[in-house]
DNA sequence: CTCCTACATCGACCGACGTCAATCTATCCC
DNA sequence: GGGATAGATTGACGTCGGTCGATGTAGGAG
């Protein structure tokens, strides 16, 4: 991926880039990521996630939805419960156009 | 400034980052800093940036202040021209944070 | 089958955002 | 001063996004 600092500079990389970015410019969603990442190897259930950011529940499964198809978290679910786990290779695509 | 993977997140924090992220996810802005930080010791002038990403120059121009606003850029006016510079270190921060 | 729980989806509300035309401000040149 | 140019600001418009209550769906327990 072309760094920020590149010359050249698609607008397909840019709205790519510009999508991952913008999951992450809010503060629940944040809050949700660091959750989530905190728990790299089993992830983490949803049920953990509602109260900690102080927002309702189905608020919280929307912004699971951005980070989700922002390619941020994948979720997996086990009987009756959804557990989140970080994609740490887009993390770092993202910190790697920081440049 | 706290990791995304860290537990402890406070709110300040995670304002302060997500203003940030916020900051990068448009294609437009992230054009103009890829545009801006192709030349980070002179800088570069806002005419050299209209032409290039294709908006208005009001829009451009609200673009920049954001991006300025977020902490990711700097002005300086020599003389009828306006001159923007990266601030590496913001860059650093957030990238920083994606750990 | 029925009830309960966990999570997603829907619908609505409202504020924020991207965009541009028009205007304002400041600087330069004559 | 007067005119020209660069850039910021304003105002308006349409869309998007965050939020919640209500509802839908799927799995577990009995």
């Amino acid at each position: 991926m072309a760094p920020v600092g590149s010359v050249a500079f698609g607008a397909d990389d840019a709205t790519a880039l510009a999508r991952g970015f913008a999951a992450l410019g809010d503060p629940v969603r944040l809050h949700l990521l660091s959750l989530i990442a905190a728990h790299p190897d089993d992830g983490v259930c949803v049920c953990d996630l509602v109260e900690p950011v102080g927002r309702s529940q189905p608020t919280v499964s929307h912004h699971l939805k951005v980070l989700r198809e922002a390619g941020l978290v994948v979720s997996e679910r086990r009987g009756t419960w959804a557990w989140y786990r970080p994609v740490p290779e887009r993390l770092a695509e993202l910190r790697a156009a920081l440049r």
